[in-house]
DNA sequence: GTATAAACGAGACGGTACGTCCCGTCTTTGT
DNA sequence: ACAAAGACGGGACGTACCGTCTCGTTTATAC
């Protein structure tokens, strides 16, 4: 991970990048979706919260879903983390219920919601969001099935994409409809999938 | 000057609603976002593209999404029903197969997606989506479910609407990240989820 | 539920123009003009008001200028008549200032000045405007001077279509610009302009 | 090709209003209601024209009357501007000949004309006329009546408005109606009201 | 008497313009 | 050099009327 600068820095400008500007705008496209949701967030609005001008985030953003962007894969990974240590089953589990309660609780989870809907909109979204976030993720996630077996935990009868949709996709499902991830669905389909009896 | 007013006559309009227009309005949408997008679909293109007046879908239309609602219901019930006959573990597997044809092969699915991501953007589309499409849909598959288990063919760990949840779930994930179907997908979750081995 | 149609029964038409109709056409864009003034006026505020079908107002007026000519034609004869007697020079004066008040405290004369505005707006307008009111009463008014010259009553020193000019163009300038006609201007102009002292 | 960047640089905008947009929609105005007269005049029009955004008008005019406002007190003064010198009865003849030419010929006076005729339309249009445009000019006028009253040069019966409506009254209402001043009509009128002769 | 034909109210239709909002680009000015 | 500010050309929004057109009803006249 590079530098990251550390001081309060007040100076409100200078021939460097502002970094109190950065956190500005990511904060209010932040605030701005969870508060008036997708459709107030526009540039202006964005700008207008973040006290900066317009031109500062098209310096610094190629749009608004970047800016986007940008605040999910740093929330993403603070607020559920894909398992590094060596995984078993549980922990598994866990991640999936951890990841549930993001998507359908944290506000921030409404951000992974909106660059998913926004990706069926425009094809640049889907682009990026498939190339910065989820393609990372399913990465991780890839790497945590792989251990996990390695180390005999689990034994899925479906390959590791495969999987990972199946278990992945019925938590975002409720998550798109507005619904709250069913009790018991996620251990049974751990239990189901991950642990099939052998015949 | 000789008569000759012969013709059927193009009745164009009158009193009542001109089913004409109609069509054209709900083909025009259907065209432009399968062409070029959600993006593309303003209610001025819409407008444009049926030969309609602006007025004439804003006079039968909330939103260009009820636009697509509209055809979404007309083109669901047709490629992709749910069961009604008494249905088997093997009939219930075909439709969940077909839906997933439907949601990754026919333009008519990028309607359901985008109406989905859009339902993310905007509550009154949520609304609209859930009420109009999503629940009576559901409500079919719950019962296409408790004809099943009746009749001894399937006995699902989970609720119906859990057990719904994670077989469609995977699909419409797969279809919004823009992936196919895996493979095995689908009879796995069948055979898994509504066929668990007695202990 | 015995219908009982008992009232008087607004008998609502039948093979010939319903007089009813008409009279509430023009009343309506009478009251609408002075109320609400000419921007207003819009053929569906007319139909709106009268109670009657656009399609009523189109079949026998080519536009709602032509149905403000209507109003004006039979209200300035009735309250501001070109004297038909043997004209004096007082009649005239007199007329002079029946007109003035016509122009700046009728409601009716709101009619006349929107016609002659709208005239400067649209070519069709002066057209008929010239054709149906101005014209006609250009003539009597000439008729009105050549009366009096024959009988000695007044020598201008101007031709007739200029004597009037300087006469009523004074009075329609205050009415324009939304000002009272000045005390003794009427006066001066009759004794000034019909009986210049000879030299 | 050589570099030669030379050129003054089209600008284009800024910080700042643009002026070369200002006259650009000022010129599109006064070049559409000459053509193809007020009810070509729209706000979409005149952008067009311009090859200007509708913002850009809306942003420094609150309506396309004022946009004519602008033109007509600029050309105003150019071509028909109230003499300031110690004026005669003969400049204030010639001043009114050339107001008389203005009006019935020059394009810029069918500007003054229409806002005449708009003023009876629409009471904000009437308030901005008068205020920026009438009144001011019949202060000068009255200013010039004054000193040449002073001077000795004329002795007017009737006070300054009225007497100015009764000069400029015959002028105005001939171009309303489409007509020409008749020949000998602002002598006379100059030589009854402003030199009347002593008892 | 019944059939026809006209005028009626209602209102849908394809359009145009309204005045507003936001887009993404560009310039100016200040630090 | 970067930032705030904001003007710019463009384009979609949702509304109001335009003038045309059917619809179904009502009623006076013609057969």
């Amino acid at each position: 991970m590079p530098t990251a600068s550390s001081q309060p820095r007040r100076t409100r400008s200078g021939n460097r990048r502002d970094e109190a500007a950065r956190l500005a705008v990511l904060h209010a496209a932040d605030d701005l979706l969870v508060e008036h949701g997708f459709g107030a967030l526009t540039v202006e609005a964005i700008a207008r919260r973040a006290g900066v001008g317009k031109q500062t985030i098209y310096r610094w953003w190629p749009s608004k879903v970047e800016v986007l962007l940008d605040t999910l894969i740093e929330d993403s990974d603070k607020r559920s983390a894909v398992p590094t240590e060596q995984p078993t089953a549980e922990s598994i589990q866990a991640y999936l219920r951890g990841f549930a309660r993001f998507l359908t609780r944290d506000p921030a989870g409404k951000v992974l919601l909106a660059l998913m809907a926004e990706a069926q909109h425009d094809p640049a979204t889907a682009q990026s969001f498939h190339q910065r976030y989820l393609g990372p993720r399913r990465e991780q996630e890839r790497e945590m099935l792989a251990r996990a077996i390695d180390a005999g935990e689990i034994s899925p009868r479906l390959g590791p994409d495969a999987t990972l949709d199946a278990l992945v996709g019925p938590i975002v499902y409720c998550a798109l409809t507005g619904a709250s991830v069913p009790r018991g669905l996620v251990s049974t389909l751990v239990e189901d999938l991950l642990r099939p009896r052998p015949k």
